[in-house]
DNA sequence: CTGAAAGCGCTTACAG
DNA sequence: CTGAAAGCGCTTACAG
């Protein structure tokens, strides 16, 4: 592996003029100090390493995205909101997934921190406050995103869950639904219990009752809680579903309890799937601005970076509604 | 921040001593030492930082997963795969998403050189190899993931898309189609070429033409191609699509032209849908061993790391059918 | 515009 | 079992 220094020598001065060369940090060399650097570090195929930079800075140029369940197809949208804006800045991104196991996302959180990683993005169990802390203790900006951490301080983007959740809720009130049930998940996220007060608040603001039955925002859970509720009596006429994961297992259920949608029960998700359209029938979904959720994430981190005393952030994204078949008026058909 | 020369002072012993411990490498420590430094480094919140070791031995102990399309629900299951398989070996994954964009996978190939990755999956587009060849020559292997590199010397571990391919446009000859038609994609992937020629093999052992419509790997190109065969004439009884990417594009290209499945056309997909068993009606596909892909990649890695010097190994695995609902025999009523 | 030299924070071969 | 010291390969403040 030819080094700075191989490189220096061939092209006979210090590896101060190399580096200043190899790295265009914009200080001034002399034309043919240039050309003779740039040829002899092409004969020699010089490979730029980036761990001594890294030493000396005590930190790479690279940002971690760390997230909750990479089958959720929520997150690739997300990833690529993340690198885009990164890579505006010269920043790359990496990702990392914990599947919602807090050991995981610890020990993903300290490879972080021995990596010194130039910025953490992290969609948490919020159940790794230790982790956190430590990379903010070392200077390591971290976003919340996603959900927020209680009880820490920093910068966050979400989306306006709790309203997203309102806005399904009271469509299908506005549709004469009056028996909606919900299909949630543990209440650890701040994103799930927001979507729980939205559609609790809903509900209230039309005076009616609900009934939440709680998953485990996969699709087994989803199944599972939709047939508890099919099996209740009064049956909902429509179900509201806490997440996209969560759904697949609504409409699992549903489909092998062969109950008609939209005739007999409505459904409405929270957050798109790709095949959203496609499904028996296609989906009605609140739609989360998955994107730009990752392109603000990025500029929360370049903006502490910048300047590790400015106030913290909170920025907050509306989902809007997604209408498609899945949704209509109750029929009266089920008792 | 503390480093190990602050705990060296407090436990007043040497940087050596604190790496002995820290590091737990089984170098004999003595009781006494290893509690004094030990303490220490808790009272003093040291954070471990590979970036010195790193430099020292000029490789970190991350892989990098380089997959070629973040939106394709056939890469978590990859990933996992990769994670856990690392993780048993102390290594950690990052991931990092090209889009099928040549430029950005020889960006992430560089980063991954510049920062010394332990080695390197990819998912290749087929053209960087510059990149595969500058991490090659620095002695950091890489293996291609679900699609060769040509002519490049490395390990591989894909799918036998050709047979894969061969079983499902064999089935659908058995069960009396004899216009198949194939949703293709551009023919710079291994995979894609492969999966077609199983395709072309399968037709020319029962002596069937075929029509073969191009798409993009991606649900728009899959759209427009399925929309251009449906308009030819004669109509195909059955189409299979090259990913499961391209099948959701023929499959809302047949909704909206309201073709109905299985009964005027039936459809078979390279590569699962996390929601395949949802849509309208039930998809049969040609399912991959994602997981083990992954896991498999990582054990390539592992060897090659411990003997540089072992021959090449190609691993393939075994696609298998699922037959679901979207595939029947045909009615005959389309002319 | 260029170079000599120090330094980033670990790890380890060597000596004791 | 433990320490002094060299070294990994860059970057940069300083001097010229």
């Amino acid at each position: 592996m030819a080094t700075m220094k191989d490189v220096a020598i061939r092209a006979r001065v210090s590896t101060a003029t190399v580096s200043r060369v190899l790295s265009r940090n914009g200080e001034k060399v002399s034309e043919d100090t240039l050309q003779r650097v740039a040829e002899a570090a092409k004969d020699l195929g010089y490979q730029p390493n980036h761990l001594p930079r890294n030493l000396r800075y005590s930190s790479s140029r690279t940002f971690a995205l760390i997230i909750s369940d990479i089958a959720n197809p929520f997150f690739p949208a997300v990833a690529r909101g993340c690198e885009d804006a990164a890579q505006e800045s010269g920043y790359s991104v990496v990702l990392s997934n914990t599947d919602e196991n807090p050991e995981r996302e610890l020990s993903s959180l300290r490879v972080m921190a021995a990596e010194r990683a130039a910025g953490v993005m992290v969609a948490s169990t919020g159940k790794t406050h230790e982790g956190v802390r430590a990379l903010l203790g070392m200077g390591i900006p971290v976003v919340a995103l996603d959900r927020l951490i209680e009880d820490i301080e920093i910068d966050s983007v979400t989306v306006d869950n709790n309203d997203g959740a309102y806005q399904a809720v009271d469509h299908l009130v506005q549709e004469g639904h009056t028996r909606i049930a919900m299909i949630s998940g543990p209440q650890w996220a701040s994103s799930i219990r927001d979507r729980q007060f939205g559609y609790e608040r809903a509900l209230r603001a039309h005076g009616l009752e609900g009934r939440v039955s709680e998953g485990n925002l996969r699709p087994d859970g989803g199944y599972a809680a939709t047939l508890e509720v099919l099996a209740s009596s009064p049956t909902p006429t429509a179900i509201f579903s806490v997440n996209n994961q969560t759904t697949v297992g609504v409409l699992r259920a549903i489909a092998e309890r062969g109950v008609p949608i939209p005739e007999d029960i409505s459904i409405i998700g929270f957050d798109d799937l790709p095949t959203g359209e496609l499904l028996i029938p296609p989906l009605s979904v609140v739609s989360q601005p998955s994107y730009e959720l990752g392109a603000r994430a990025v500029e929360l981190l370049l903006r502490r970076i910048d300047d590790p005393t400015a106030p913290y952030e909170h920025v907050v994204l509306k989902p809007t509604l997604t209408l498609r078949a899945s949704t209509s008026s109750p029929t009266g058909r089920v008792q």
